[in-house]
DNA sequence: TAGATTGTTAATCGATTAACAATC
DNA sequence: TAGATTGTTAATCGATTAACAATC
């Protein structure tokens, strides 16, 4: 007997709820509950009973929650305690700002490698990165055991990728370029598409 | 009588729809089904001809759908036949990649003015624009009737800079900063926050 | 104890899918 | 005409919410 599959929708929702908390405890707070947790995020308290519900009890009647115990058993739930290493393929804008980006410390993700198939650009330094050539990716990726992915690339090129990238070993792969792509079961992808997300804001204006 | 609202799951779907149907015109394309976009996009064939009967009638039975005129009511219905101007607050390494982003170009949005409140910063360009203080952001994104904004600062500012934003007038957000942000009724916030996808998948590893 | 809040159940609500008549 | 595909209805499926006993 298999224990029943978490609904997809209820683990998309973790992530915020792991953030939230954070949150609330650089402000040096040690309790929540479900009701101020559920406004912070504009979701119901009992949804988010509900969704904690899934995995475990974590809070205490009458209390709420301990919001730092909480907070480690989200992060155990979504796999990320430990630091992912994360390869970025596409040294441009993008992969600049990603590079610099701060936000993925403490929240379970390093980027360690950087690949472009730009010959101008293989060999330069983005950041504290050598940028690699994307005709290494298969080999080196699978070599250091990477399982996470961002691709930064132009939509042409996305595909192709993301392709090699599967034939690494990538199990997660974050893909800012516009376009959907095909991946084997049991590869995860999602997108950011600023076009998307604006265009559908424009229906309401 | 009113009539019935359109679910917003719905409306989120639209622009996916637009994307792959530009796709299919790149390639010279001059009619699908609502199958082959399903499979293209990974929805079901049904739940895309529901979509859109929300809308009206825009295939033909036996036929299917004809692509340029399908895009052109979408883009229609989503309000992105002409451009949107869209204000840019953040000049960092994120608002340089979204300034120098061709993506946005002939979808409905067209970056026309930029903010930051770094001293060091203001008067200073970035791309083709000078960069102009965050403590502008009310009186010239109202003058110029600016109704959607990109938020790419800091989390600690992000808040003060919503609300700047909506007493300017804006009605449509799309936030880099890895916060949830308070707006009135009738503003539009949409989220963009890597981490929040990695984590999610990471679930999955 | 009294008040608060959890975890869970059952009811409600809404979204997705299957099926098919209509018709190009 | 025969084959294909739409638009729509009804059925199914799944997610959200309301309510409350348990209990801190």
């Amino acid at each position: 007997m298999v224990s029943k599959a978490i609904p997809d929708i209820v683990v998309g929702r973790l992530p915020l709820y792991l953030r939230a908390l954070s949150f609330l405890a650089a402000e040096g707070r040690q309790v929540t509950s479900s009701q101020e947790l559920g406004q912070k995020l504009g979701i119901s308290a009992a949804q988010i009973r509900k969704d904690l519900s899934h995995f475990g009890e974590f809070g205490k009647q009458g209390t709420g929650y301990d919001i730092k115990y909480l907070s480690e058993q989200l992060r155990r739930i979504l796999k990320v305690t430990e630091e992912h290493e994360v390869a970025l393929v596409g040294a441009g804008d993008l992969g600049h700002a990603l590079v610099h980006y701060d936000g993925f410390a403490g929240k379970g993700f390093r980027i360690s490698v950087v690949f472009d198939n730009n010959p101008q650009k293989i060999g330069r330094r983005l950041g504290t990165f050598e940028i690699l050539d994307s005709e290494s990716i298969e080999t080196i990726i699978a070599d250091r055991g990477i399982e996470v992915a961002i691709v930064a690339v132009p939509p042409n090129a996305a595909q192709e990728v993301v392709d090699a990238l599967v034939r690494a070993g990538v199990k997660a792969i974050l893909n800012y370029a516009p376009i959907t792509v095909k991946v084997p079961e049991g590869v995860q992808v999602q997108y950011i598409d600023p076009v998307i997300h604006l265009q559908r804001m424009a229906y309401y204006l």
